[in-house]
RNA sequence: GCCCGGGUGGCGGAAUGGCAGACGCUGAGGACUUAAAAUCCUCCGGGGAUUUUUCCUCAUGUGGGUUCGACUCCCACCCCGGGCACCA
């Protein structure tokens, strides 16, 4: 009769189910109710004698479990493409699968509508970031509704709103109030052009604006706000283990490097040679020093330089102190006596200004990483000595690039003998290089002791280990290096102890002995969060010159964005410069004050967005802990691998904040992580800026949503990357065509008989009454409806679902004319089967056919089809028979047949027969409906 | 360097200890048609034997191992992709 027009039923059915409603959802009062009374104290006064909100009515659906998908919320920029539809497909498969499995499913949607992008268009199209955000939301929101994703859009939230924005205010309060938030000097990356800080990806070709390709980035301190994420380090670490199974190992695994704790000690070197000047200090000053000269040695008098080492064990091999540049002592230590320097320039390395040059190069090395680590190693001797507390030794205190200041203590003791990259820097620049640990294995006594000897002699006469080049002048050999666990030599009372040992003593005697103690330090740090940017969420923090920092009160909030911000992208913080916002009255005082000009990095937004979805019109509070009790933790999450760390780890840190503050009462908010593959075209993913985009409209137009979604399912299991393929898309758009034939051909006939739920047949009259060929169609689609319940449930096998349904297709195709022999009632629970079965994946196609087989109510108002094992049970099985685990034939036999029946089955067949010939069976191994076995000989 | 993935036909991919290559794409042939499109049917890993039916053999990155039986489990290695990286 008809065609498949995609473009009319899609438009038709998103009509629907909006007219009705489907895809709103409530939390469930009662569950609602139980949480509120038993679990949640904090801001629920109100609530007690009040009656549930009215939205949730008597009609709501009780007891039934809840389920929380969700996929990440976008940021609405350029088009959307294929690659995003990809994400949302996934998450509309598992909403719609667990709605029909009887689940109260929510399944909601926003926008992550602050950032740098909406800015930069402004600036450059000279349009507000709100108009160019808002027009983007707007195209976007119809494309998905376009593609019939079901969400509940009366959720949808745009974290630009004052609305949302507000309660990231209010929750910077709260962490103020805590010391969670606080505010510090940092170093950060500073373009002297833009005269801004820039983001790491701002930074380009290695050290380099993005804007002024010309100009080198600097490193600079300025002040900005922090969140102590360092202060749930570790619990976000610990708490990983929960999600073991659920989450992706490697986004764990990266969660893990990130946080990166590491287990070890801090020692304390005395800078050798103050004691001297402490009892003296008058006399020491050389002529001609800084008359601050000797109030910077007071200073440092009792300084002592603390490092970090996971290897306390290998102290007795430091064979040097090594600064970072920008570590504070390095300025003391050299403004401090001039003549340290001419001992530096005698031991023939460095002038004086090739000194001082060389460490400022290092210090205005740009933040990132990257540049430090493809860097050569390279460093200079600061004519100063520190004291080995284990040994007393001096060793020659060193500045050097590959020194974090950001790690650690910003200083490290170099054990050239057990550490690759002192090892290195030893090597370029003389460093002798004493063995103090020996592999466990290899080591006999005698060779103990030789080790032993061989150690001293490399260590010299106690003499200062200058930076000279006395030990590889001294012809000595260069002992490998080791950098495992094995043996301490050479290390005074702690020879001969296993390096796991040595590490407790010797970490035990330095806090007995006042000079160290165990430490634990992680690499992760705090997360700044302050952004000289106009498009994102206000500080709300005021300085007064009476009462200085004083926080935004909460009934000032929120404290909303100046309407028209004069947007440069140059300069200090466009909110700085507009009086009217900045100007204000102390809080405290009344007293003139001055606003925070900064704004919060976007990442706030989006680390508790999906708790504002539970209850997004709360004026209130962030959100009603009950409802959001009763939702979370979001069940199944889904989004791309990108995220991995700061999205999720923000996240987690929020919540566990959150916890604290008694507004949820779980640990983790994200039972589930599905990361699912790009999308790609020509091998790279799909991006505007490649200009390899396949749009979604575009693809909704030629083929409808339908074909787009059942496409991005098929093409590859969800986790993996996927190709575009143009001639797969015609692939998926000519099953969707062949099922929809079929149906339209069957549907006359079907339409005048009840089946399925409505039929109320029992099993057995269908097997009684049946034919062969109806038999036969029934078992196929039994048997394909319990493989695809399995692909949708634990293993997303999406891929292999749409290929099951295929089959069925084809299998159906395969036995027309179904008039001849199959009866409608037949006909129509097998459609209906496809139909459902492919209802999740292809929903508007779905309704259609559900439609055109006669249900006047929507597929939205049934469940999933139940399965019947009585129907897909096979009457016959064909087992292969295999001689030596070779198949050498095969035998049909009743389901089910004993080892007997089929053994002697496979002898009369002529294959097996022949192979068996002249030979004994030794073993018989028979599975069940599945294989026989004969091991012969 | 460390940590995760992954290697199966011309291509995307099935198969989680039991007939390797389901399903789809591409390609070839055929039917329908005045013709084309659409649709439908058949074939499609390599080598060999049998010249019709079919049979043997090799084959899931490489080499070992466990097992009656291995794409699947174990060990070693090679290659590809991703993440992290002077983290002390």
């Amino acid at each position: 009769m008809g065609d498949y027009k995609p473009q009319e039923i899609e438009a038709k059915w998103q009509k629907r189910w909006e007219e009705n409603r489907v895809f709103e959802t409530e939390a469930d009062v009662a569950d609602v109710e139980e949480v509120a009374s038993g679990r949640w104290q904090a801001g629920r006064e109100e609530k007690g004698s009040q009656d549930p909100p009215s939205h949730i009515e008597g009609g709501a659906p009780r007891k039934k479990p809840k389920y929380y998908v969700l996929e990440m919320l976008p940021y609405p920029s350029g088009t959307l493409h294929m690659g995003h539809m990809r994400n949302y497909t996934i998450g509309d498969v598992v909403a719609r699968v667990k709605r029909m499995r009887g689940f109260n499913v929510i399944h909601p949607m926003g926008w992550d509508a602050f950032g740098l992008p909406a800015e930069n268009a402004a600036i450059k199209n000279r349009t507000h970031p709100r108009t160019w955000t808002n027009n983007n939301i707007a195209e976007f929101q119809r494309v998905l509704r376009r593609f019939g994703f079901s969400y509940d859009w009366r959720r949808e939230i745009s974290t630009c709103e004052p609305e949302y924005y507000r309660w990231n205010q209010w929750f910077f309060l709260r962490m103020l109030e805590r010391g969670i938030a606080y505010k510090k000097k940092s170093r950060v990356n500073w373009c002297p052009k833009c005269c801004t800080v820039l983001a790491n990806e701002q930074v380009v070709n290695g050290g380099f604006c993005w804007r002024h390709e010309d100009t080198r980035v600097e490193a600079r301190e300025i002040e900005q706000w922090f969140l102590k994420t360092t202060a749930y380090a570790d619990q976000l670490l610990n708490d990983l283990q929960e999600m073991e199974g659920s989450w992706p190992d490697r986004v764990i695994a990266m969660q893990r490097n990130w946080i990166g704790k590491s287990t070890g000690a801090k020692v304390w070197f005395e800078i050798a040679g103050e004691e001297k000047k402490t009892q003296d200090p008058g006399l020491e000053d050389e002529p001609g020093a800084p008359a601050q000269s000797s109030q910077r040695r007071e200073a440092e008098r009792n300084q002592r330089i603390e490092i970090f080492t996971t290897r306390i064990d290998t102290i007795y091999g430091a064979s040097a102190v090594i600064l970072a540049p920008n570590h504070p002592l390095v300025g003391s230590l050299l403004a401090a006596r001039a003549e340290d320097a001419e001992a530096g320039q005698k031991s023939g390395h460095y002038t004086a200004e090739g000194r001082d040059k060389k460490l400022a190069e290092m210090k205005v090395t740009s933040v990132k990483g990257e540049d430090i680590a493809t860097a050569e190693k390279d460093g200079f001797f600061t004519g100063r000595y520190a004291i080995n507390p284990f040994n007393g030794e001096k060793v020659p205190i060193w500045v050097g690039n590959f020194v974090l200041m950001e790690y650690g203590t910003g200083a490290i003791m170099a054990v050239p003998a057990h550490d690759e990259r002192d090892n290195e820097f030893a090597r370029k620049f003389g460093l002798s290089i004493p063995v103090v640990v020996v592999p466990a294995k290899e080591r006999t006594n005698a060779e103990a002791k030789e080790e032993e000897h061989r150690g001293r002699g490399d260590t010299g006469a106690g003499g200062s280990r200058v930076g000279g080049a006395d030990a590889a002048q001294a012809g000595a050999p260069v002992p490998q290096l080791f950098t495992e666990y094995g043996i301490s030599v050479n290390s005074g009372a702690y020879s001969g102890l296993k390096s796991e040992e040595a590490i407790e003593r010797m970490a035990a005697d330095a806090e007995k002995g006042g000079f160290g103690k165990k430490e634990t330090i992680y690499r992760l740090r705090d997360w700044g969060i302050s952004r000289q940017r106009y498009w994102g969420t206000p500080i709300p923090v005021i300085y007064c010159e009476k009462d200085g920092m004083v926080p935004v009160p909460d009934r000032d909030l929120p404290v909303v964005l100046p309407a028209n911000p004069k947007l440069t992208g140059e300069g200090q913080s466009p909110l700085a410069t507009d009086p009217e916002f900045v100007n204000v009255k102390c809080p405290k005082c009344g007293g003139a004050a001055r606003r925070d000009a900064d704004t919060m990095d976007t990442f706030v937004d989006s680390s508790w967005y999906f708790y504002r979805y539970c209850d997004p019109h709360n004026d209130k509070m962030p959100f009603d802990p009950a409802k959001a009790g009763y939702w979370f933790p979001i069940d199944q999450y889904i989004g791309g691998i990108t995220h991995a760390i700061l999205h999720l780890l923000y996240s987690r840190f929020w919540c566990k904040v959150m916890r604290d503050l008694g507004l949820v009462n779980h640990k983790e908010p994200i039972a589930r992580l599905f990361t699912q593959g790009m999308v790609q075209k020509g091998g790279v993913a799909m991006s505007k800026s490649r200009g390899n985009v396949v749009g979604a409209e575009e693809m909704a137009q030629k083929y409808g949503a339908d074909t787009g979604r059942i496409y991005t399912l098929f093409a590859a299991p969800p986790e993996k990357d996927l190709e575009w393929s143009e001639e797969s898309i015609e692939g998926a758009w000519r099953f969707l065509n062949r099922v929809y034939r079929l149906v339209d051909k069957h549907a006359g006939p079907a339409r005048e008989v009840a089946s399925g739920p409505e039929a109320s047949l029992e099993v057995n009259e269908w097997r009684v009454a049946s034919t062969e060929k109806e038999r036969t169609l029934l078992r196929k689609a039994h048997q394909t409806l319990r493989r695809v319940t399995q692909d949708f449930e634990g293993r997303w096998h999406f891929n292999s679902a749409i290929a099951q349904i295929m089959e069925l297709v084809n299998a159906i195709y395969g036995a027309e004319p179904l008039e001849d022999g199959v009866r409608p009632e037949v006909r129509k629970e097998v459609l209906e089967l496809v139909t459902l079965m492919l209802a999740p994946m292809t929903p508007h196609l779905a309704e259609e056919l559900w439609e055109m087989l006669g249900h006047e109510s929507g597929l939205w108002t049934v469940g999933w089809p139940e399965f019947k094992a009585e129907l897909a049970k096979e009457d016959e099985v064909e087992i292969p028979v295999q001689i030596n685990g070779k198949v050498r034939g095969r035998v049909t036999v009743a389901a089910g047949a004993s080892q007997e029946e089929v053994l002697e089955k496979a002898k009369e067949d002529a294959g097996v027969a022949m192979h068996l010939n002249g030979k004994t069976v030794r073993k018989v191994i028979f599975v069940k409906d599945k294989m026989l076995n004969l091991v012969v000989g």
